[in-house]
DNA sequence: AACATGACGTCGC
DNA sequence: AGCGACGCCATGT
């Protein structure tokens, strides 16, 4: 018999869980939630994972993640896609040419804050 | 079962 | 400093 659980979706609920846990007016990446869970060098994975995020329930803050130069790369899966920078503005983040302002201190680090 | 793609990241030129 | 190409893990066809 397995010991271990074969649960792949559990890569989609643990990525899930990191993102809803990103404070309200803050933003991470998806290379810092990749290595929080384990998967330094899987930030695609993360990005692909939000993909069932608009599924996901509760929903997922997907509009808090950005890539490592804080541009919202994934505003084009949103609907409409300038929701993404509503919900930004609408949280105290300021958004400029799909960039997140003051995004270096408005970066939340999972592992850090988890001290994974 | 294998190939190609994707909401990224890092290295090289 | 700016642009290009490759690599990574998982999913879909």
């Amino acid at each position: 018999m397995k010991t271990e659980n074969s649960n792949k979706e559990n890569i989609y609920e643990v990525i899930f869980e990191i993102v809803r846990l990103v404070p309200r007016g803050r933003v991470t990446s998806y290379g810092a939630v990749a290595a929080a869970i384990g998967l330094k060098s899987g930030a695609r994975l993360v990005g692909y994972a939000m993909h069932a995020a608009g599924t996901a329930k509760p929903k997922v803050p997907a509009h808090r993640v950005v890539n490592s130069k804080g541009l919202l790369t994934g505003k084009h899966h949103f609907q409409p896609q300038e929701k993404m920078q509503q919900l930004l503005e609408k949280e105290g983040i300021k958004v400029k040419n799909d960039a997140v302002v003051d995004f270096n201190k408005l970066f939340w680090d999972p592992v850090k804050e988890l001290s994974i």
